[in-house]
DNA sequence: TTTAAAATGATATGTTGTGTCATATGGGCA
DNA sequence: TGCCCATATGACACAACATATCATTTTAAA
């Protein structure tokens, strides 16, 4: 079993433990973002499904898929680039803290980061600070990759 | 001579001493987000255009203005919210660090704050460990105002 | 006043995302 | 088994954000 088929697996046990299902099109979702191993649009998934599977997913279906899967957090939806990608732990049993993202603006690869806890802290006090209330601390970041820059 | 009219005059002086033109229709841009007070999308600068001077701006124009304001340093682009704002530093003389924005995703009040330097200083150390280069240390978090939280 | 560069207009189209109502699918239970 | 209901997906239209390209207008300098 090579490692996207174990990464499925391991989101399909996590489905089931949580009560919900990790369906054929999900997974066909997920499997796109895993296998790209960067951030893809939801018309790129959509690209994907049709050469892949000969499935024509409608838009609307993989906006509802993507948002299953964020809601599950097996994938991150990245606000600057407006893709999205598989979380980098779905493997992992741990929690996880809220992640930063180093986007590639070339490439489009993800690095999903974890800064100092300090780092954050000053963050939210400075925004607290502010008068404003932190609604996630999900950072991200326009960057250059190794191969890009 | 109200603050908005003050603002506008400042933008101008800064765009004659840089060798570039602060044009009618890159004034009357500018004035509907200083007036606003938050972030507005391009669309909503064409409906501001067209209501406050009857003037119906094409969205390729706006854009290209908006572009314009931006290279000025008058006005920032916010990737999370796909929408611009008035930098708040237009009237000061001295330079700028790179902002950071807080942004209301209730009524898109933009909060620009400065980071402690050390935050970012870390933030860079960060990125830089994790093999990318950075962009823009631009950052923007998604919050909610003192008013709507 | 001619002219070249800069700015703007016009038009089409590409990309991202949602509203809404219809249809299909899969488990639990009589 | 077959019905029922919740969940999932499809179909279709359309809204919101953004750019490509070529034409026209405006501006400043020669």
């Amino acid at each position: 079993m090579n490692s996207v088929e174990s990464i499925i697996q391991h989101a399909e046990q996590h489905c089931d433990m949580r009560g919900s299902r990790l369906t054929q099109k999900r997974k066909q979702v997920l499997t796109g973002l895993v296998k790209s191993n960067k951030a893809l649009s939801a018309y790129e998934l959509i690209d994907f499904c049709k050469q892949e599977y000969g499935e024509s997913l409608p838009a609307m279906s993989v906006y509802r898929i993507l948002d299953f899967l964020e809601s599950e957090l097996l994938v991150h939806k990245l606000n600057l680039a407006n893709k999205y990608v598989a979380c980098m732990h779905i493997s992992c049993d741990h929690a996880h803290a809220v992640p930063q993202f180093l986007i590639c603006k070339s490439c489009s690869i993800v690095k999903e980061i974890t800064v100092e806890e300090s780092t954050i802290t000053d963050l939210g006090n400075t925004v607290k600070g502010a008068g404003y209330q932190l609604l996630s601390p999900q950072i991200e970041l326009n960057c250059l990759c190794d191969n890009c820059a």
